[in-house]
DNA sequence: TCGTATTTTCAGTTATTTCTGAAATTACGA
DNA sequence: TCGTAATTTCAGAAATAACTGAAAATACGA
């Protein structure tokens, strides 16, 4: 079966969707057709093709190709074979917890992890002569800032959405508890 | 006074750092210079002219000037008036926590507060005929959630840097409290 | 295994962003 | 208030990123 995909209708909720993931794409640093195919797969009900999405979205199929390639980079594509058809069609998670999920894991890996690891570098160089002991300190802080994050965030991954969304949902009134726990936990 | 600017002398760390907020700054959507200025201000124990930074880091002294009007946007730099003195100096926030703030709050501005507010309208005009309900249903997920972690966002700018450092440290034994809180409050 | 539908690659083009020098503007000390 | 140091603006140049079509590679059904 050559060209029988069916184009994709898209009504006005659909198109401001997609029209605004991609404009939004250079700031959160993914380009502009990436983002549009992302949003649509995330409102189309069924898996698209790649054909699918480049005449819904106006692409030329090799641009579509290779933003597949980097959606795929960043885990966030499902695949769907179908039987007797050799194209492949793709769809996103369902849950956007998983979602969310993902992408900070891969967000964390290519913006902040090459960070913590140049801070580090920095700090363990510490004995390097030469080396300002207040440009040290600042990295310092930062670092440990950055690290701090970066485990509570790990922690947070391995929690249930459930277990999260009702955590996030206890927002600032954690503080009473935290108030609690100091009291039980009694350190000085 | 015009040019008696005293050039920064970098180290080895120094040389590193700020060459690594530069190539970063692509993926944090800031750009390569903005970076490095931001960079050499972090660590510098001196405010710095803007002659200052683009010598140091050989910019055109526009060039600077255009990313201290970016870096003034973001909220992230100090103004330092020096008696007698033409030329304004610059840091930044000593703090880190401050800063960490401040690039959450500017972050969700410029990234997330426009997304939400498009979704929040594709999902008003759900009487609109013709909008898919599957779409809107993924665009519902996806408002809640974001809202979630905005709100908690929120709240968790007004607590005290270390209050947030300790709830940050507890990590997921948030568990164990939550279980008690669970019991305690006795929401069915 | 063969033939072809499908996907990927990549060199070249187009679009976008960043950076610069020169000119205009601002603002401060004398 | 004047003179000039300091800063900003901006049009064009340079650098980077995104996109395309054609050709190569892959892989699936028959």
């Amino acid at each position: 079966m050559q060209d029988s995909d069916n184009l994709i209708e898209l009504d006005d909720v659909a198109q401001a969707f997609i029209q605004h993931f991609g404009e939004m794409g250079s700031r959160w640093g993914i380009n502009r057709t990436v983002g549009q195919m992302y949003a649509l797969l995330v409102i189309s009900e069924h898996p698209l093709s790649a054909d699918q999405l480049a005449e819904t979205l106006h692409l030329s199929r090799s641009n579509v190709s290779m933003g597949i390639k980097e959606l795929n980079a960043w885990n966030l594509l499902r695949t769907v074979p179908r039987s007797g058809d050799r194209k492949t069609y793709f769809t996103t998670p369902e849950d956007v917890w998983e979602i969310a999920r993902t992408l900070i894991a891969e967000k964390r890996k290519r913006e902040i992890d090459p960070t913590l690891s140049m801070m580090r570098n920095a700090l363990m160089s510490e004995s390097t002569p030469g080396a300002s002991q207040y440009a040290l300190s600042r990295i310092r802080d930062m670092h440990d800032l950055i690290e701090l994050l970066v485990d509570w965030s790990d922690e947070m991954q391995t929690l249930q959405s459930t277990r999260l969304k009702q955590l996030f949902k206890l927002g600032s009134s954690v503080n009473k508890v935290l108030d609690l726990t100091d009291k039980v936990t009694r350190k000085k």
